[in-house]
DNA sequence: CACGCGCGATTTTTT
DNA sequence: ATCGCGCGTG
């Protein structure tokens, strides 16, 4: 068998990880070290040299991306397709389990999958119904602590309520929760978690199935397991499986949803005869970049010895910009791009990083001006979209009637005359025959003491049956189709106004499509597969058409990128790091982790910038520059002095001379005017003066716009 | 039931 | 500054 493949691209440290022999194996791989490579490899490596079937291995990863990602590349490798892999996120693997094995667990086999939005609703919905005390609590908080005890693997029972009676009340209330749960077979993410870590607990025989199956069991992004995955490896795992876990201490940023890096001493314990690798040498960033990295990392006390190392050359200083407010930092990032650009690269190449959303917007604003086409990350996506949630919870319904939660969204969506006051009525009557909304909405009408005509009701049962009747033998993207044109759900978004309705009309043909080219090899029926598709794999973000993009994202999203040129903005105290991280020493070493993921994702050019002056929800703070500014030596940094001369940048010496040019407005309304990025337009409004003056435009091509007429460069026709 | 106003919250995000 | 939500009014 020819190994070359799979061994000549690896280092030594790599190829010992890779060809490892039946051990346990912890691989602490350094930001840009090969970890997927490593990973990769290893799966290709069992497969092909020691001869084990893809259907035996256990691959976890953080996201399904990554599991995509990795069973490609392994495809790739091996030159062939690889099926029955499992490969997979935490969630994705436990859904088969359930699929497979829900009789085993008093679980219905149709168990639908929530997210945390319909979650939400849920507990929404209970927290009124149970007349709690809303200065007391509010849903998110008792959302929050559901799914903490989940990932943590605690039931009610086994909560230990201490006397303590505002943990009573939390823990009644996740009983209750969890009760309704049960009684619609709606299963969310936390809870895929535990109900399969206590499928395979409580039933030894399937556990040592399952253990002798899978014999090793790899998994990425070791740092950031919580609990209750850890155990479930753990489980699987038993006293013969082989794990062979990669993840990196510094790069563990999601401790705030309960990830916990202690699982790499943990496991240490657990695997006494673990072989430890390191991977240090480091395949993207300039040496600067790298020493500039560790030196910030080594004030964290909570972490593995280890330090980045490269062969590529010293590469530019970090260069550290000093703006007198966001609008500057951000007309200062948008020259640079602009450099960047005349020099022939590419504007996909360079990444603009932030440590929270709301900072995008300045940054938007510069770009626009500066007539740079760009990409945010963190949007919704596909299938988080109202509208496609809507049509889905109609589909779910046709075919779940036990589906209280979608029974709950669509039954007034569109108006259908069953109000509040109906609901509640139904609500009423399943509680007292203890049945689904669906079964006391027909009770009603079949049995109203009062009376009543539910006529409007009677219309929507019909309807749902009507749906189901039609569709029955339909494929899949025809009964998606059918059932939204019945819904009157697009009659509904034509009402809206403006472009938000067009677009969410385009979403559901959209998402007729994405039925049509949907395919699974999962055991289970083509629907149940779509639906749980949709509620695990979110989906892409808003489909755009390429362009060469600047991307902006906030430094959680840019875990895992790597860009050429990368600029990390407000690096100011109290804003990274953040002010409610500041006073706590682990917090703060987590955003220390952060910025060092930030800083590790440049392979050229890093720049760090930061304001003297921000304004942050409509209030002017002033905050000194980030301290991880000063943690990076100083041989590795330079400072740009703020060019005033330029035009472009917006700052106090500058405002004076702007204001008299605009002093009179050009502006009439009806004028018509280009701008560069939007195109034509015709002036609606006019506000303020100086450089604060707003102009609203309605453009052709896409809609309406209030603009800073200092920033937006209209030309007038 | 639709609309609109006022109030409060506003770190990070995947599944 | 902005957005979403809840509640009151027409």
């Amino acid at each position: 068998m020819d190994v070359t493949p799979i061994l000549e691209p690896l280092n030594e440290p790599q190829r010992m990880a890779v060809t490892g022999n039946n051990e346990p194996m912890l691989i602490i791989a350094g930001a840009g070290s090969g970890k997927t490579r490593v990973l990769t490899h290893r799966i290709a490596w069992l497969i092909k040299i020691e001869n084990l079937s893809p259907h035996d291995l256990l691959a976890v990863t953080f996201t399904n991306k990554a599991a995509k990602e990795m069973k490609d590349r392994v495809e790739n490798l091996l030159q062939m397709p690889v099926h029955n892999l499992w490969i997979g996120t935490f969630h994705g693997l436990a859904h088969r389990f359930l699929r497979r094995h829900a009789e085993d667990i008093s679980l219905d086999k149709n168990f639908q999958i929530i997210d945390s939005d319909d979650q939400l609703r849920i507990i929404k919905r209970l927290f009124k119904n149970q007349n709690l005390d809303e200065n007391r609590w509010n849903p998110k908080e008792l959302q929050y602590f559901i799914n903490q005890n989940k990932d943590e693997g605690l039931r009610p029972h086994q909560i230990n309520k201490k006397n303590d009676s505002d943990l009573t009340q939390q823990v009644n209330f996740y009983k209750n929760y969890q009760d309704i749960c049960d009684q619609s077979d709606l299963v969310d993410f936390a809870e895929l978690l535990l109900r399969t870590y206590e499928l395979l607990h409580n039933n030894p025989n399937l556990l040592n199935q399952y253990r002798k199956k899978f014999k090793h069991l790899l998994v990425d992004e070791f740092q950031d397991t919580n609990v209750i995955q850890y155990a479930f490896l753990r489980l699987l795992t038993g006293d013969d499986g082989i794990p062979f876990v990669v993840g990196d201490d510094d790069q563990s940023i999601y401790r705030w949803r309960g990830a916990k890096m202690e699982h790499i001493d943990q496991f240490q314990k657990d695997f006494a005869d673990t072989r430890v690798i390191t991977l240090e040498q480091n395949y993207r960033s300039s040496e600067n970049i790298l020493k500039a990295a560790n030196a910030l990392i080594t004030n964290n006390v909570t972490r593995m010895p280890k330090e980045l190392w490269t062969e590529d050359n010293t590469g530019e200083l970090i260069q550290i910009f000093a703006a007198f407010n966001e609008k500057e930092e951000a007309s200062f990032i948008a020259g640079k791009i602009q450099d960047w650009e005349k020099q022939g690269h590419n504007r996909s190449d360079v990444a603009i990083i932030y440590r929270s959303n709301a900072q995008s917007r300045a940054l938007e604003e510069a770009l626009i001006n500066a007539a740079l086409p760009y990409k945010i990350y963190g949007g919704l996506r596909f299938f988080e979209r109202s509208e496609i949630k809507d049509a889905l919870a109609y589909l779910r319904l046709v075919y779940y009637r036990k589906d209280d939660a979608s029974l709950e969204r669509i039954i007034n969506k569109p108006t259908r005359g069953i109000g509040a006051k109906n609901i509640d009525l139904i609500r009423g009557r399943a509680k007292e025959n203890k049945t689904s909304l669906w079964e006391a909405s027909i009770h009603l009408i079949e049995n109203n003491p009062i009376g009543k005509k539910f006529s409007k009701l009677n219309f929507f049962v019909s309807l749902i049956n009507k749906m189901r009747r039609e569709t029955d033998k339909l494929d899949l993207h025809n009964k998606i189709d059918h059932i939204i044109h019945l819904s009157g759900l697009i009659e509904l978004y034509e009402k809206e106004k403006g472009e938000r309705g067009l677009t969410r009309i385009e979403n559901l043909s959209e998402l007729i499509s994405a039925a049509k080219s949907f395919e699974s090899d999962e055991e289970m029926s083509e629907l149940d597969a779509f639906l749980a598709h949709a509620a695990l794999e979110a989906g892409d973000e808003q489909a755009s058409e390429w362009e060469d993009c600047v991307q902006l994202m906030t430094v959680h999203s840019a875990k895992g990128l790597e860009f050429p040129m990368v600029f990390m903005c407000g690096m100011e105290d109290g804003l990274f790091p953040h002010q409610r991280s500041i006073s706590n020493p682990k917090n703060l070493e987590e955003e220390r982790r952060l910025c060092y993921v930030g800083i590790t994702r440049a392979k050229e050019l890093l720049f760090l910038t930061f304001a003297e002056q921000r304004k942050l929800h409509g209030q002017d703070n002033f905050s000194p520059s980030s301290r991880f500014i000063d943690e990076i030596p100083i041989e590795l940094k330079e400072e740009i002095r703020s060019t005033y001369h330029d035009h472009s940048y917006v700052n106090h010496n500058i405002a004076n001379k702007k204001r008299h040019l605009i002093s009179e407005s050009p502006f009439s309304i009806g004028q018509r005017v280009r701008h560069k990025k939007f195109g034509e337009g015709t002036v609606l409004a006019y506000e303020g003066q100086g450089v604060h003056a707003r102009v609203h435009v309605n453009f052709e091509n896409v809609g309406t716009k209030w603009l800073v007429v200092s920033y937006a460069n209209l030309d007038l026709l």
